[in-house]
DNA sequence: CCATAGCATTTTGAATTCAAAACTCAAGGG
DNA sequence: CCCTTGAGTTTTGAATTCAAAATGCTATGG
């Protein structure tokens, strides 16, 4: 009766996601050709999984897959950005205003919680530490909203975001912005003032794909 | 009949497109296992590409898959028509905000057309014609929109829309109401009104949205 | 010296194979 | 009588195999 089978680790998956992280780690460059071989032996997996995932990593846009002629990272351009900037906007503005409806006073305590860490990831100059974090705060304001879809698409693509490492062109002061216009965040939702709240989402976002862009558009050059 | 024929280049995205017509042709209806082996027949092609094509659609969420278990096709529930509902209006306000501005008038003569042509087939009573159009005329409001993102993510959530079906439940009342709709649409966009088009959207969007919750509730009961 | 045709090698796409897990169903025990 | 048990079958997950396509390399001719 008591059948406690847990479900058997999903291997597939795995994949996906140990491949998707190369990708955002930047151990898989925009443009480059998917080592598909040397992908194999890092997994020790044979080639019918990782082809799998390759096949689900192309319909979340992060690979392109050529017939014939293998799989390549996606080259994030500008214009990408500039598609994606209005329509993560309007998925953060329906995020301000529906999770400022429902969230719960621990949600907002976790939330606060990560700030502080992340705040502290500042201080230190841990600039991954400030990432993972950033990213989880995010997650979680959209969690927070209750709505599983809304958190779907926006983690799609935050994902592709992702993708132009735009970290790696940090400045001090572009960090300090953020962490800053991060604050106005925590304190719009802290009051549950969800118009300045998405105002700030929105700033924040701005910001954020600029510095995308501009990283996009250096490494253009250079290659 | 039902010849489910695949293009034969690419191999792999024409089963991605089969199984996905299947399921929304009600070939394969929500709740129930996907038969590896018969569709393997069907579409004359070995489990390999077909199982790389369940994870591809279990990444669009229309098929869900149990380690070990099988997949099995994703049963749309009402609490995911209500979470897709804001998405999908937040989606089609920015669409036409944009539309609005980015819209030619050979663009707008060709949904017209595709409007008349919709219309003689509700005026037939050809359910399935009116469909096919439908689909293509919200298709081609997105594409207008000169955003390749938002069409991609509004073409993800109308995917699982027509997983419910909702047509089979399309009395003539609601058929009339929706044609009606849709010739507002079409007259805010002839005259770029975004405010008027936005507000025939999200009263369409609706509409379309209660209909599919209460085949969803029907179907609930009698299985 | 360069261009290109022809051959060998590598890479890709998909079928087949093989082991492990789940399901079926009938027999035995409480 | 119902619950458990276990062998046989089916289904699933993943490696391996095989054919076709692309790539690279050499040799030959202009």
């Amino acid at each position: 009766m008591n059948d406690h089978t847990l479900p058997s680790a999903p291997l597939h998956d795995g994949v996906v996601g140990a491949v998707r992280e190369m990708i955002f780690d930047g151990e898989l460059i925009g443009g480059q050709r998917v080592p598909e071989k040397l992908i194999c032996e890092k997994l020790s997996i044979s080639r019918t999984p990782l082809r799998e995932a390759l096949k689900v990593l192309a319909s979340e846009g992060l690979i392109t897959l050529l017939p014939n002629r293998g799989a390549r990272i996606r080259r994030l351009t500008t214009e990408d950005v500039d598609d994606m900037f209005p329509v993560m906007g309007a998925l953060e503005a329906l995020a301000g205003e529906l999770v400022c409806e429902q969230i719960s006073d621990a949600e907002i305590d976790e939330i606060r919680a990560l700030h502080y860490r992340m705040a502290a990831c500042h201080k230190n100059g841990d600039l991954s530490g400030y990432f993972e974090l950033n990213q989880r705060i995010h997650g979680q304001i959209m969690a927070a909203t209750g709505n599983a879809t809304l958190g779907e698409l926006y983690a799609f693509l935050a994902g592709r975001i992702r993708m132009a490492r735009y970290r790696a062109n940090f400045s001090q002061d572009r960090w300090d912005q953020a962490m800053a216009e991060h604050e106005d965040i925590l304190q719009a939702l802290g009051e549950r003032d969800s118009v300045q709240l998405t105002k700030m989402l929105r700033t924040h976002l701005k910001n954020t794909c600029d510095t995308a862009k501009s990283v996009i558009e250096a490494g253009g050059l250079r290659e």
